[in-house]
RNA sequence: AGACCCGUAGCUCAGUUGGUUAGAGCGCUACGUUGACAUCGUAGAGGUCAGCGGUUCGAGUCCGCUCGGGUCUACCA
């Protein structure tokens, strides 16, 4: 197979994946003796399109599946969808909504909408399927999994199942973050704050003075609230006060003392709303306090505000209350404050807090079996992090994991959409409840309508992907059992790695761990790597609002293909380091792997000038002795190289691994040992040839994880010729033990020197750079090695001779010298170039003279000195002092010459 | 309000448990390039490691404070 000119992307990724598939290289194996080494891909939103969070993603896991399997794992990739229930929902009614269907829930109702929105992910899923191999991800897709199927909803109703019953579950009152314009309940993480201008008002309440930034609220107060100690209000513990509102209810309020009070925060007196404040509702709990909605689900006033109120929406009655507090005389004041408000990450609209019947899991209650003890799902998610179970990094993220649990409360599970997994609980009349799978026996039950918030079926993704489909649908066979005889959950469960965004340890993370370690007694992963946002050229989180500097994954494909795009996202990543991807760092991986190429094409040339052609170079063996000490040096290098990228990896420091890669495979093999190789004897010997191909072997290999299309080509074009054999399928690079040739390699290392200080003398002398030097130089240490590299000394510094000298260097006039502790090398400056150097130096004098005058009348000149910026002063000032040094320095110069 | 991260060359970032002269890529300057290079190579300039204080024989690295940038969490009414 000849190699063409360029890598073409375009001409050759698609088929490089199909063959890879073709070849089963995807295809876990369950019953291997192999290691399992397992990653769940975070499933993409099954209608979505890939952008650069999971470009980044797909990049990383692939890189560890292609390491691991190379290493000799059985690895698993199980790639997914995700129906998304909320985003996906929303999306499907408002394209219905732009096909003439004004009220589609009402008009379609449920089983009809839910099916339209089936429709939709079925039509969609597609997309994202093909960009997720565009990007060159060795996922097993035999394997593929979407949150909706039948075995993962019959996991989710099995799991709901056992946690009602260990009473984890439980449907309550409580309040919960109301979103009124999607008229769902959304969980404590679906919600972001904004510091948003509002007014901080002062009421008089009955004796006291009480601040709100919500005075609407206080129409439904049911107490005072001050702190136990506070002395101020020490005579007014425990009695109530009839409040009589302006136009609005007159309500009862207890004072009650609460530790959560703050007496240094306005009056001390704080107000207490329980039905509209989880605060409020947290201290009406504590001290047994009724509550009254005066919100509704609509977003406006109910009854219970009074007449008056009721109807107008919470920020009209905001303004209406406060009116008429002010015109009975009962606003003491008001002032301009930023308020902290919540706002629903889908909607972008403000959520309200209300109180509604919900489903709700208990994170305290101690009712998990874990390691012989009882613990709470809090318990049990401290505990694994804690113990090392589970490895989170960066590491800095365990404490704000540990933040997190610590400010935990009961998670709201329940939603009041369409899409997604229906509550598993049926109802017949006031008394009868069912909880299962399958509908029960009997007449008059109905499902509960709302759907399971998508988290939860998310939270047992690690497992719940690997039970099998079949044994599943057996609805005898109990969850443990169906665990049990699952053989891929035997073999791959837990996963090895999970690998996401820090954006999402708590929705998903956090909730696997507790949803896991509940329902299979394992952790679902035994390491945690977060990798960092990416971010355009201005440090911004990439969003379709900022379209000039968003970088579409797709696009970057089609133009410079997928290698040069995880490249881009893999040099320089650490976990939990955001990462900015420009142009500019595009290009610098194109040119990387242009020169992959083109050092890859000169290493084929030169084994076939050594050997002739038609060489299996696959076939050739590993020297273990090499005669010469330029290719022991090469080996070595090469054995350091993969002891330090094993090393790197290990520490899931991939972007430190190709930064290793990438210098060794420029410094060592294509600036010094491919120039090297060039020149006799070296440019003859077999044993060249047989350290080129171990060279092209070891670099591809260890360039594939990055690379794999480009690497893989290569391959096929260079390597397994005959064999046929795919790189996707070859084993990791062994650290060759007996790749150390210490005296040779310091000998090599001490020439790299030298070569590297006739060339600092040549530019430093301003040497004319075509000429040749005449050289001579007295080697201190490892002169046979020195010695013998000659050859390669003289080309690369372009020496004409090369004298070896014996005794220490005379007191030749017009040579400069380097010195170094196993060398001493002088350049003779000879007659002709002596000439030729004081020329170009005197040529050089003049201009550089001519220039310090022009500055220096500038300087004499008071209008500019006084006047014009005194940067630009500063900055003439600096240049004149500069070419004044210059002109003293060549003239020093021209003297030594003589 | 609390927590966390970041501040190192013009730009983007490395800098492993404290240890000689603080690195890379890009950019810049100069020069070269007939025998792999839509280029590539060689050399060079450029840093009070945000600031102050402390621990230490020794601090970019550990501790405290300050300033600046960012993120997350939160029940300050």
């Amino acid at each position: 197979m000849t190699l063409e000119k360029y890598w073409e992307p375009q001409t050759y990724e698609a088929d490089i994946y199909r063959r890879w598939e073709d070849s089963g290289a995807f295809v876990a194996d369950a019953s291997s003796d192999k290691p399992a080494f397992t990653i769940s891909m975070p499933p993409p939103n099954a209608t979505g399109t890939l952008h650069t969070g999971h470009a980044v993603m797909l990049a990383i896991e692939d890189l560890l599946i292609r390491w691991r399997r190379m290493k000799g794992d059985e690895a698993l990739w199980v790639p997914g969808t995700d129906h998304a229930a909320i985003a996906t929902e929303s999306v499907v009614i408002r394209k219905l909504q732009g096909e003439g269907i004004a009220d589609p829930r009402g008009e379609l109702g449920r089983d009809e909408l839910v099916r339209r929105i089936a429709e939709f992910v079925d039509s969609s899923q597609g997309t994202i399927r093909h960009q997720i191999r565009a990007i060159g991800s060795s996922c097993d897709w035999s394997r593929e999994r979407y949150t909706l199927d039948p075995q993962l909803h019959r996991c989710v109703d099995a799991v709901f199942a056992r946690m009602f019953r260990d009473g984890l579950i439980y449907r309550g009152p409580r309040i919960v973050n109301w979103d009124p314009h999607l008229q769902t309940t959304v969980s404590d993480d679906e919600i972001y704050h904004e510091e948003r201008p509002g007014r901080f008002y002062t009421l008089r309440y009955g004796p006291f003075l009480v601040g709100t930034s919500r005075p609407e609220t206080k129409l439904g107060d049911t107490a005072i609230a001050v702190h136990p100690d506070d002395e101020r209000y020490r005579e007014h513990l425990g009695k109530t006060y009839e409040i009589p509102w302006p136009k609005g209810p007159t309500i009862k309020v207890k004072v009650v003392g609460d530790e959560h009070v703050d007496p240094e925060f306005g009056t001390g007196a704080l107000g207490v709303t329980p039905a509209h404040s989880h605060a409020d509702f947290d201290i009406a709990q504590r001290h047994d306090l009724p509550l009254i909605q005066i919100i509704g689900e609509d977003g406006r006033m109910t009854e219970a505000a009074g007449d008056y109120y009721a109807g107008m929406t919470v920020q009209e009655c905001r303004d209406a209350f406060a009116a008429e507090l002010d015109a009975a005389g009962l606003l003491e004041s008001v002032r301009d404050y930023s308020q902290p408000i919540s706002l629903c990450y889908r909607s972008k609209q403000p959520v309200e807090p209300l109180p509604k019947e919900q489903w709700f899991i208990s994170v305290d209650k101690p009712a998990v079996p874990w390691r012989g003890q009882r613990l709470s799902l809090k318990q049990v998610m401290r505990t694994v992090v804690d113990s090392g179970e589970i490895r989170i990094l960066p590491e800095h993220q365990e404490r704000t994991y540990f933040h997190w649990i610590d400010n935990l409360r009961d998670w709201c599970i329940s939603r009041q959409i369409w899409w997604g997994h229906r509550i598993p609980v049926w109802y017949r009349g006031e008394e009868d409840l069912y909880v299962g799978h399958r509908p029960p026996e009997g007449d008059g039950w109905t499902q509960d309508t709302d759907t399971l918030d998508t988290w939860f079926s998310s939270a047992l993704w690690t497992w719940s992907t690997l039970v099998d489909p079949e044994l599943a649908a057996d609805p005898q066979v109990s969850l443990p059992e169906l665990l049990k005889r699952s053989p891929d959950f035997q073999k791959f469960h837990p996963t090895a790695v999970m690998e996401t965004g820090y954006d999402i340890l708590f929705f998903w993370v956090a909730r696997m761990i507790l949803m896991t370690t509940y329902a299979t007694g394992e952790v679902p992963f035994r390491t945690v790597y977060l990798h960092g946002l990416i971010l355009d050229a201005h440090g911004r989180k990439m969003s379709k609002s900022n379209p000039e500097t968003a970088v579409d994954p797709l696009e970057v494909i089609e133009e410079h293909g997928a290698d040069v795009l995880r490249l881009s996202m893999l040099l320089g990543n650490a976990p939990g380091q955001d990462l900015k991807l420009t142009d500019k760092r595009m290009v610098g991986c194109q040119r990387l792997l242009t020169k992959l190429w083109n050092a890859s094409k000169l290493i084929d040339v030169s084994i076939g000038r050594i050997l002739g052609e038609g060489v299996d170079r696959a076939a050739l063996p590993v020297p273990q002795a090499p005669e010469h000490p330029v290719n022991g040096w090469m080996l070595e290098r090469i054995r350091e190289l993969v002891e330090r990228v094993d090393g790197r990896f290990d520490a899931y420091a991939f972007g430190d691994a190709a930064e290793q890669i990438r210098t060794s495979f420029r410094g060592e093999l294509c600036d010094f040992y491919l120039e090297a190789i060039k020149v006799a004897p070296l440019s003859e010997m077999e044993e060249t040839a047989h350290v080129l191909a171990y060279a092209q072997r070891t670099y591809l290999k260890l360039f594939h994880p990055y690379l794999p299309f480009v690497t893989e080509h290569l391959w096929g074009a260079l390597v397994a010729v005959e064999g046929g054999s795919m790189l996707i399928g070859e084993t990791w690079p062994e650290v060759h033990v007996g790749h150390r040739f210490d005296a040779a390699s310091e000998g090599v290392s001490a020439v790299v020197r030298l070569v590297a200080a006739v060339r600092g003398i040549r530019a430093e002398q301003n040497l004319e750079p075509g000429a040749k030097v005449a050289l001579a130089v007295r080697a201190l240490d490892h002169a046979e090695v020195q010695q013998r590299c000659e050859t390669i000394v003289a080309r690369l510094v372009r020496a004409e001779s090369l004298e070896w000298l014996d005794a220490a260097l005379g007191d030749e006039p017009g040579a400069a010298v380097a010195v170094d502790p196993a060398f001493e090398a002088a350049v003779r400056l000879g007659e002709a170039d002596r000439a030729a150097e004081r020329g170009r130096l005197e040529k050089q004098l003049e201009a550089t003279e001519k220039r310090l005058v022009g500055l220096e009348k500038q300087l004499a000149n008071e209008n500019f000195v006084t006047k014009a910026n005194p940067k630009a002063v500063e900055s003439v000032r600096r240049n004149a002092e500069d070419a004044k040094a210059t002109v003293a320095s060549i003239r020093e110069r021209l003297a030594a010459l003589g």
